[in-house]
RNA sequence: GGAGAGAUGGCCGAGUGGUCUAAGGCGCACGCCUGGAAAGCGUGUACUCCGGGAGAACCGGGGUCGCGGGUUCGAAUCCCGCUCUCUCCGCCA
């Protein structure tokens, strides 16, 4: 949620943004809407202080009059305040009223994009920021896509999960269980050396987090909703381990936090389908480190880039060729100011896939949470909320089976063999 | 799932209808004292909204004692609902 003062302060700049995100301009008069709600508000409020200043007033001297015994005067003052409650009443039921609808407004505008997001519409629009200059890895004769490998070497199987569960439930066995668990100890213990607290969050959170993080109420449909408890499975760990702060005040030299955890992410992910989405490309339930700070808002951008070359690192290690792409517009999330997506290279696929999305909300999620820091003025601010995957497992998974795939076997990246316990997937385990 | 007790400021804790503008203590900050420190003494110490103001200074007002309603001229205090915590019982990896 935007904050109201920038709203006020800036509102060309706010409408700016929402036209990079590609908003018809009629509906940019929502800004304009939003101001008089505002405007209408604070006239309400302050017509209310004044009334109930009044009527606090005559209360306490009631008080007095009884004790000096002087009935008659007290009952008097009993009567003006009674006509001044109706009017109170009244007034606080508009104010109510105007600010749910204010509310409901400032819900439905997405943050504003960081000067240096690309204007366009759509994935073609994103720009490059770092391309892959390497050689891409050469694949020998009759190389398969990874669903494929996933079936000659029992790494996965999709129509047992399908069984069990569904479409999109892969189930991993042998070496590709073990893979996976391998991947998430590295991941976490390299989130550990750079400074990152680990954290086992619960999988299932409730609306308030689900609210403070943006995914309620605009992704209601990406989540699975267990209604009985009206609980949702986290699509991502971002949402309760950023909510562990929720409604906190922390101490500036706290800053920046910095967490990491490693849950199952699900996402129902509706209306999917077709070649593209085949394997593990995606999934209702995949596995992922994430890694979020909170930061101070003048150096949230720093730890945007820190974070980047934390993923960077992870790829280069995992010796993946990846590319890093700046969203456009058009393409950036509704609570995110900038986000650059780390997409792989899917050798047999012939295809870039994204691993990896890391974002700087600044202060969008941190103001529907109250999420504050403490200056060394004394004063309260917002601070800022950042995250990002490393990594999103099954993508990379998939990508490392094809990559590495050679006659004898899939070759497991050396930094990866202490933990799995083996240098290559092969049939014979 | 059943029975009971409770929720007050950064923390402990008092408070059963008006003087609560929330006692007292601890902690923290600043000052005095000291060669320096401790002790002692003094002062201060929540969040938020609205208005005034050039003002993130300051002044005035509103709201907040778990959350939401209600009774009352007036609620931390009385009533109803909810949430959470603790104790006991049941079930359980």
């Amino acid at each position: 949620m935007l904050e109201l003062n920038l709203i006020r302060r800036e509102p060309e700049k706010v409408k700016a943004g929402l036209r990079k995100r590609n908003w018809k301009e009629e509906d940019l008069a929502i800004v304009d809407r939003i101001l008089a709600l505002d405007e209408e508000r604070r006239q309400l409020q302050t017509r209310l202080d004044g009334m109930l200043a009044e009527s606090n007033r005559i209360s306490k001297e009631i008080g007095q009059l009884f004790r000096q015994g002087k009935r008659e005067e007290a009952e008097a003052r009993k009567a003006q305040v009674s006509t001044l409650k109706e009017e109170i009443k009244e007034l606080q039921a508009r104010k109510a009223e105007v600010e749910a609808r204010l509310e409901e407004l400032l819900l439905s505008v997405p943050n504003v994009p960081h000067p240096s997001v690309p204007a366009g519409s759509t994935d073609a629009d994103n720009e490059i920021c770092k391309d892959w200059t390497g050689p891409l890895p050469e694949l020998p004769q009759g190389a398969r896509p990874h669903w494929e490998l996933a079936q000659q070497y029992g790494i996965f199987d999709l129509e047992l999960g399908a069984r069990l569960t569904g479409a999109g439930f892969p189930v991993f066995r042998g070496q590709g269980a073990r893979l996976e668990r391998a991947l998430i100890n590295f991941f976490l213990d390299e989130a550990r050396a750079a400074g990152y607290e680990e954290i086992q969050p619960p999988l299932l959170v409730n609306a308030d987090t689900a609210r403070g993080t943006g995914q309620l109420p605009d992704k209601e449909g990406q989540m699975y909703h267990v209604e009985k408890d009206d609980l949702y499975l986290i699509p991502t760990a971002e949402v309760p381990i950023t909510n562990i702060y929720r409604g906190e005040i922390i101490p500036e030299e706290q800053l920046p936090i910095k967490m990491a955890g490693y849950t199952p992410c699900f996402r129902r992910e509706a209306g999917s389908y077709g070649a593209h989405v085949r394997g593990l490309n995606r999934v209702h339930q995949f596995d992922k480190v994430e890694i979020v700070q909170i930061a101070h808002p003048d150096h949230s951008y720093e730890v945007l880039d820190e974070m980047l070359a934390h993923v960077s690192g992870l790829l280069d290690k995992l010796e993946l060729p990846y590319r890093i792409v700046r969203l456009c517009g058009g393409d950036l999330g509704f609570t995110s100011a900038l986000t650059y997506d780390f997409e792989v290279w899917s050798a047999a696929q012939q295809r870039w896939l994204e691993v990896s999305s890391v974002s700087n909300f600044e202060t969008y999620q941190s103001n529907r949470m109250k999420l504050r820091f403490r200056g060394k003025d004394k004063k309260t601010r917002l601070a800022h909320t950042l995250n990002g995957s490393a990594l999103a497992l099954a993508r990379i998974v998939a990508a490392l089976l094809e990559n590495n795939q050679t006659p004898e076997g899939i070759r497991i990246p050396s930094v990866l063999v202490p933990y799995t316990g083996f240098e290559r997937i092969s049939t014979n385990r």
